[in-house]
DNA sequence: AAGTGGTCTAGACCACGTG
DNA sequence: ACGTGGTCTAGACCACTTA
């Protein structure tokens, strides 16, 4: 059996012992056993012991600290890399009913800055889409979205309530590898308010991402404009290991 | 010279090939000599180098992919750890003046979500902290920070505008070592909009906070109100190391 | 003093991308 | 076919914590 198609031994290891904290295997023990024990009772090395501790330590599950075992921490449910892209996956993962309303759809000039946050070359065109997404009914964010135009062509052939916009990029091979957030407040301007129903002016939380494949080709760049309460955004940083910064705005 | 008092090899590796790539000694190429080259080049084992890769690519500096150089993104100025904790620092590492105005300090009796937060037993006491956060004289930020007793007595004890509070706590031996993070916006309450001279009701960029020591002991919590336009957070996360999470409120 | 995680080495094989 | 990064091994030494 097994048949491990192509997945990392280090990566189901971390995932085995994620299982394993979570299944209460290790009892009301705080701590992981020792690299050295898990090493031979898993028959790997050292090293690969040590590759599934980083996956764990990145995703929050536990600490480490040289001269004693590894801390299990209080069992953080991390989410899935596309539940950041996608609002719509990230809505089933929280158990909500997912919707939206499409607004425009344009294919035109890309703007000064959109050349630049998508890397195009001068005078390219881009797609851009405005979408109100919604909870069981509930308008919570406007969406803004500027695709290039091969990926924007698959989603310009989408039925205009078709929900999820990234799960057909995933499915036409598309791979999202990096992505940037960038999160603040914004007043909300009329446009906001009509759509969202909100008062022009009243707070609103913004999200800006860009989305690259594995060589740093930009897939998407999206401005996300949340109603209030809706979302937080949560980040988890350790010293050494700062994918978090704060920024002048 | 050298004299490398502790810092490992492959920090220090990963603070060279940075400089280097910042200094332009790789001229306008966009891809990094290979892992063996560096290697060679620098006198440490394969290893080392891709600890140190570790490193740049945790910070957004390259990306990777097998069978291809790592490609060098576009110089993506990342920031210190302490950065995200202490206000002091970060605004200096922007280049502007931080300042402070103490507005209550307490020491009273925990309430039943501090004491969840910062991990305590029943009926401990903690000190409580709101200050003002300025740049330039202009009021940005309101900052509600909760210590444990221990640490609390060396924050009480500082001078009205002592404008660290972090700072102290390191030179005491006190070590930060993660911080979760979690972002969204509120409206203004009273207090905030008398203090901070806003509107009540606006719409503020809240950020709470919670950082732990190397055995996951919390040190401090805070609750810090941005007034819009003053600051942005950035993440950058890759697919497999996903240190952000988006939560219904 | 013993055990632990942190660091580093030297070598190996493989999957992938490019020429 | 070749070079690249991705994975894994086996061993070593050190800094630190705990007893």
């Amino acid at each position: 059996m097994e048949g491990s198609p192509d997945v990392p031994r280090y990566r189901t290891l971390a995932n085995e012992l994620a299982a394993a904290i979570s299944n209460g295997a290790y009892g009301a023990a705080t701590k992981l056993p020792s690299e050295a024990a898990l090493a031979k009772q898993y028959g790997v090395s050292r090293g690969t012991v040590r590759q599934a501790m980083a996956q764990l330590r990145a995703r929050g599950t536990i600490t480490s600290r040289r001269g004693t075992r590894r801390l299990i921490l209080d069992t953080a449910p991390s989410q899935g890399f596309l539940d950041l892209i996608s609002f719509t996956r990230w809505a089933h993962s929280v158990g909500e009913a997912p919707g939206a309303r499409t607004i425009t759809v344009e294919r035109r000039a890309a703007t000064p800055a959109e050349l630049e946050q998508l890397r195009l070359s001068a005078d390219a065109e881009v797609y851009f889409v405005v979408r109100l997404r919604t909870l069981g009914r509930q308008p919570v964010m406007l969406e803004r979205t500027t695709y290039p135009i091969e990926i924007g062509e698959t989603i310009a052939g989408l039925n205009d309530d078709a929900r999820s916009h990234v799960d057909p990029l995933v499915s036409a091979g598309v791979v999202f590898t990096d992505t940037d957030h960038v999160i603040d407040a914004v007043a909300a301007n009329s446009t906001d308010a009509r759509i969202l129903g909100c008062e022009t002016g009243s707070g609103l939380l913004r999200e800006r991402r860009r989305s690259t494949d594995p060589i740093g080709v930009p897939i998407l760049a999206s401005e996300d404009r949340f109603l209030p309460g809706v979302v937080t955004f949560s980040v988890h940083n350790s010293a050494g290991l700062t994918p978090l910064a704060r920024r002048r705005a």
